[in-house]
RNA sequence: GCCCCGUUAGUCUAGCGGCCCAGGACGUCACCCUUUCAAGGUGAAGAUCACCGGUUCGAAUCCGGUACGGGGUACCA
């Protein structure tokens, strides 16, 4: 066992950080600063960008991805940002390693040069198909004689490199999560480790990379499982030391097959954009294939980074289940977030509703403590941030916007009876202190008994007209969060459209 | 087709040979609390532990096969 431990995360930037990544995010930062920490190992996190296809970059990408993860309080400890002793951090800047360790490979005899056509393999391909044999690279230049080879050299032909894998025997591959995984050699193909383009594959790229950057322990999706006998005899031909392989499991959409954009969000950023917090994304990630006891529900990052192992991730898929994440958040929200956190996290969606000033979000924003106020009254309502500009604006924006008047008007009521209630109720007012909850509270229940209604009969009315709607938080804490000015202006507003 | 991985209620999971005719959570339903909506509380329904064989005094747990689901099968990662 080593005395230290090294994971890496290396995506390819071709677009947004899908969620599983985010997942393997987080799963590689609480093994390395949780689970090492605590075993006494030191461990490190590193981001390397893995941008060997040219064909699928997409710009900006890189910076997207480190800004979600920023966002989600993952952090690395090396990475092209920031760097590391272990730079260049990105893999085209590497490339030349590729190339020369490639070239050993072909001259000891472990990889070969290919000089065959794109459509010389489709042939090949289609023939097996028609013939329902197993597909693959028919070996066809793995024997060329060295004249052959030169002549195709001198004649300026393009080629690949591919890996000579050994033609019988078996290969092995440790799994931390399901054991050993046992391959028949003759099975698997000659795969390409250089293109013609003089850039790596994903297969030679990271094990190189691994290896010069120390990696111990390999994490990623389980689609790489197919071809990790690949990578063993890779590390076997360059004779170096073999890192653990831990394969996760991958995340399924409700139904089946691998999560994707038809069921709603996937990338990272919709659920920022969607209102989620990042504790619920990270609380729902720990879930979804880990279990500390099969009883707690709720963990926030210091949590996991105590508790979390490798070992308990379960091999087997599971379904995004957005019920459940949805849960979790309004938990987040209603339970474990502080009516001070909660109102700087809401504001960003109120300056952009146009409900309060356009100014920085922190404890000295002009409306903070207002804000403050109004998350503690709605913390309970509230499932995700988005809601907040909705549930908030009748607290925030002076004049109501226009409601049905048929909601002043409970069942069972009269209008002419709601009237009555609105009148006395305009009378009252200017005489209660509403910070008072008792004392407004009592005195609208004394007007219920002089009115001969029960205390909903006269709340109801009150609640609609000082707020244009049938729901709201408590009347008395809502009264007074409205303000006397307002409350008067529209109860005497309701009172009109009665009329 | 071939190779590989997986399989406990609709979903996420606990379980590592007797404590399990299977525990927790989401969702669903009912009731309670209540000035509305939430939040909260209580309770209910829901799993022949995929199936079939075997090992064992005893299996969700170990072994084999089958079925189903998923992944891979590129000069993409």
């Amino acid at each position: 066992m080593t005395d230290h431990i090294r994971v890496r995360f290396a995506p390819s930037p071709t677009g947004s950080l899908h969620i599983g990544g985010a997942r393997l995010v987080m799963y590689n930062v609480l093994f390395a600063h949780g689970q090492a920490k605590r075993e006494g190992r030191d461990g490190k996190f590193v981001l390397r960008i893995e941008d060997t296809d040219r064909k699928r970059l997409i710009e900006g990408s890189a910076e997207n991805l480190m800004e979600g993860l920023r966002w989600l309080g993952l952090k690395w400890d090396e990475g092209p940002d920031i760097g590391g002793p272990y730079a260049p951090y990105v893999q085209s800047e590497r490339k030349h390693r590729y190339g020369e360790i490639a070239e050993q490979l072909v001259s000891e005899g472990k990889a070969y040069r290919c000089f065959c056509t794109p459509e010389r393999l489709q042939e090949v391909r289609e023939q097996q198909q028609r013939e329902k044999l197993p597909p693959g690279y028919d070996r066809h230049c793995r024997n060329l004689s060295a004249e052959d080879v030169q002549a195709k050299l001198d004649a300026g032909e393009p080629y690949v490199i591919r890996f000579a894998m050994p033609l019988e025997g078996e290969t092995i591959v440790p799994d931390l999560l399901r054991g050993d995984i046992v391959y028949q050699n003759d099975k698997i193909d000659d795969l390409v480790i250089l293109k013609s383009d003089g850039f790596p594959t994903y297969h030679l790229a990271v094990v190189v990379d691994d290896h010069e950057m120390d990696i111990t322990h390999v994490t990623r999706g389980p689609e790489w499982i197919p071809t990790a006998p690949l990578h063993v005899q890779l590390y076997k031909a360059l004779g170096w030391e073999m890192p653990i392989f831990a394969h996760m499991p991958l995340i399924l959409n409700p139904n089946g097959g691998k999560l994707s954009k038809r069921h709603g969000g996937v990338s990272l950023n919709d659920f920022r954009e969607a209102g989620y917090l990042p504790e619920a994304l990270l609380n729902y990630f720990a879930l979804l294939g880990w279990s500390l006891d099969g009883k707690t529900e709720i963990y926030s990052m210091d949590d996991l980074l105590q508790h979390f192992t490798l070992e308990k991730v379960s091999p087997s898929p599971s379904t995004f289940d957005r019920a459940k994440l949805d849960w979790l958040n309004a938990q987040w929200i209603n339970h474990h977030l502080t009516t001070e956190d909660l109102a700087l996290r809401v504001m960003p969606w109120l300056i952009e509703a146009g409900m309060i000033a356009a100014a920085p979000v922190d404890t000295n924003h002009p409306q903070y403590a207002t804000v403050v106020g109004l998350s503690g009254l709605l913390k309970d309502r509230i499932h995700f941030l988005t809601e907040a500009p909705d549930l908030m604006s009748y607290f925030l924006i002076d004049d109501l916007p226009d409601y049905d008047t048929d909601l002043l008007v409970p069942k069972k009521m009269e209008a002419a009876d709601v009237l009555k209630v609105l009148d006395a109720a305009a009378e009252l007012l200017p005489r209660l202190d509403l910070d008072s909850h008792e004392q407004t509270e009592a005195a609208f229940r004394a007007l219920a008994e002089q009115l001969e209604m029960k205390p909903g009969q006269v709340f109801m009315p009150i609640r609609v007209a000082a707020t244009g709607r049938a729901q709201s938080p408590g009347l008395f804490e809502t009264l007074a969060a409205v303000g006397k000015e307002r409350l008067i202006a529209r109860i005497d507003l309701a009172r009109t459209k009665l009329r």
